[in-house]
DNA sequence: CAACTATTTGGTTATTTTGCCAAACAATCA
DNA sequence: TGATTGTTTGGCAAAATAACCAAATAGTTG
């Protein structure tokens, strides 16, 4: 794999990361129900306050979510609805590792 | 969130962690266009056959691709094949990354 | 302006991930 | 059986990530 391939899939990556973490993939999978600002996140997620405006931004310095400040609150909605589809394959995944799951019992 | 909640989210990020390196990512486009066995890989990535045996490994647990050994070679090959999905979105992604450096700059 | 509220940033520590090397395994072949 | 080939596993050091606390910043309100 030459330089340009190798930084190809480095991108890549770094935007597929920045959704692998508990706290991340609930706040894509929440901010897709509509705008939210980061007290109601950090109520709902129940880490530091500066916990959740990190995992914030590593979304949106990947280019997942766009913030905008109206008064004291900073207001936070995904930039790329399409992400959801992400959700629906990981849920086929998971179907495929049950039924393997019960498989191994059943032998 | 309680605890079921923060489980289910813990159970997709793994899923989706699994793909989240540059590396991993080439193997899941490469097994896109067919089954590839170690050594393939291995000489595509360039990287020591240890570290591409335990990439697989890390998509292997995780449900995402499978391996079948015959004779001396271990081949793999996508289990879901709606990963694919992914690369689409990723796309997006970073069009409107692009278009928000182009913007950056012109102001 | 001072007090207050919402968020971000910096620093620290603990944990996880990554990549290589060496060694172990497994299948084939002479 | 011993040598060879392809892959996995164990161990270790370096790098990256995550969470919290404290401090800084930005906007609002009395």
């Amino acid at each position: 794999m030459d330089n340009k391939v190798k930084e190809k899939y480095r991108t890549r990556a770094r935007i597929i990361k920045a959704m692998a973490h508990p706290s991340r993939l609930f706040i894509v999978d929440e901010l897709s129900r509509g705008e939210r600002c980061v007290c109601e996140l950090r109520d709902m997620i129940g880490a530091d306050i500066s916990t959740v405006s990190k995992h914030l931004s590593v979304l949106k310095e990947a280019g997942i979510v766009e913030d905008n400040k109206r008064g004291l609150q900073v207001w936070y909605r995904l930039r790329v609805p399409c992400i959801l589809n992400f959700f629906g394959c990981v849920e086929d995944v998971l179907k495929a590792n049950a039924r393997r799951a019960r498989n191994a019992v059943r032998r």
